[in-house]
DNA sequence: CTTTTATGTTACTGCTGAGTAAGATACTAC
DNA sequence: GTAGTATCTTACTCAGCAGTAACATAAAAG
């Protein structure tokens, strides 16, 4: 057939991207790296093409490497997303770690939670923390998942309810404020790409004052409150 | 219950979700019916296990079939998928339409919208509306898929320019937006479960009500000419 | 009753792709 | 050098499942 001389002629990529710890001729490199090449690999081709329709074969091609390799560095294909979903789920629980620890309003630290919930979604690991599905893992990593997803919720809906409490928050249903909030930000992971017209700073910023302010043409009920530095007045 | 005299006298099958026109013995039921059969049991058996965990042997089973039938109203998988996809798509298209028809100013029809969307997400077909990859099929359905749903999109788009020129909406960015309110309303496929806790209706309600007001303590600038409330501070 | 057609079934095929066993090769340590 | 180990490959197995062929039966038509 056509099988010519195999020796696998490492494409020099240049694409930070595309890279792979495989490129050079060294062995011996930090298992770690590789380790986090093939999980970001297998993200961007399951956001790609969908996890169903990926192959290890095919991740493993990109990577120029084969099958039995990925298994060298992760335990099955439902691990990798697993792993996928933690590297994309990371960032947002920070976020939610990082406003709680401000003293601001509930109000002030939503946006900032928005703000860095945008740009995690729009990451490369975004697709797979919003598509995971408990259906497509195993009962034990399926459950952990909703776990995650469901504390994500509940910090959302904490952050609603202080800022009702402290009046820098309209009156409304924490629960599906919450929904609608993460869906919409969930929803960058279907239509974003990098390099394309809009950064994720771009992204977020124009979240949060969607999501803050809706649609309606309003006048806010005082003085602006809190830590709004040199933008208006 | 409430049914009556029907010329399709199906008698078992208490719940009318789980009902199958392969109920009776009688074989030659409307063609059509049966046919909307399969593609209901598919939406429902989609939803729950994702498209990709469904067996058509499954979908079959819970109709009291084999596979063959399914074979015998559709053409494909595929071809399931994306009458799924069409049955949810179809309310959202009728709910531009008639707003269009009315001579509602770009918010209000907007709201309008947005309730209808809501309930139609909501409904058995909501999810392969949201969830139907057009990854997941051939090239050519997939354009279709993509056409149709960039319809919407662009519909959403319209609705806000309009909102924005007659002064009913705030300006800000009709494009991120749109994929705001889109994503917001997508997501209730994700976790609402009819027979539950609330009602589409009132998921719909909420919905409005969040994604017109945003989230800060507002007075509409609308007809209300009276001064600010000094309720708060 | 006989023929035709609509509707279903049983019993397959064939491919794709996850996962594995066993062995090869390069790196490190001694 | 040689032994030991980390890393990667070739060459499989095996199950699930979409899709099909060929046959069976009930209903309608003549």
């Amino acid at each position: 057939m056509t099988d010519r001389e195999s020796p696998k002629p490492v494409p020099p990529s240049a694409d930070p991207a595309t890279a792979t710890p495989w490129a050079g001729r060294r062995r011996r490199v930090d298992r770690q790296i590789k380790r986090e090449a093939v999980i970001r690999s297998a993200a961007r081709a399951f956001h790609e093409r969908g996890y169903h329709n990926t192959s290890l074969d095919g991740i493993a091609e990109n990577l120029g490497v084969t099958k039995p390799t990925i298994y060298y560095y992760v335990a099955s294909k439902e691990q990798l997303l697993f792993e996928c979903f933690l590297a994309g789920l990371e960032p947002i629980r920070q976020a939610l770690a990082s406003a709680a620890g401000s003293g601001d309003k509930g109000l002030q630290q939503l946006r900032s939670v928005i703000g860095d919930y945008a740009r995690a979604i729009a990451s490369e690991y975004g697709w797979c923390m919003v598509r995971a599905e408990h259906q497509d893992l195993g009962p034990d990593l399926g459950r952990q998942i909703r776990a995650m997803k469901s504390e994500i919720d509940q910090g959302i809906r904490a952050l609603l309810r202080k800022g009702m409490e402290d009046g820098s928050i309209r009156p409304c249903d924490a629960r599906i404020t919450a929904f609608a909030i993460a869906g919409a930000l969930n929803w960058i992971a279907h239509w974003y790409r990098e390099g394309q017209s809009m950064s994720a700073d771009e992204v977020a910023a124009l979240y949060v004052d969607s999501i803050v302010n809706g649609l309606q043409p309003v006048v806010p009920a005082g003085p602006v409150r809190g830590p709004v530095p040199k933008s208006k007045r």
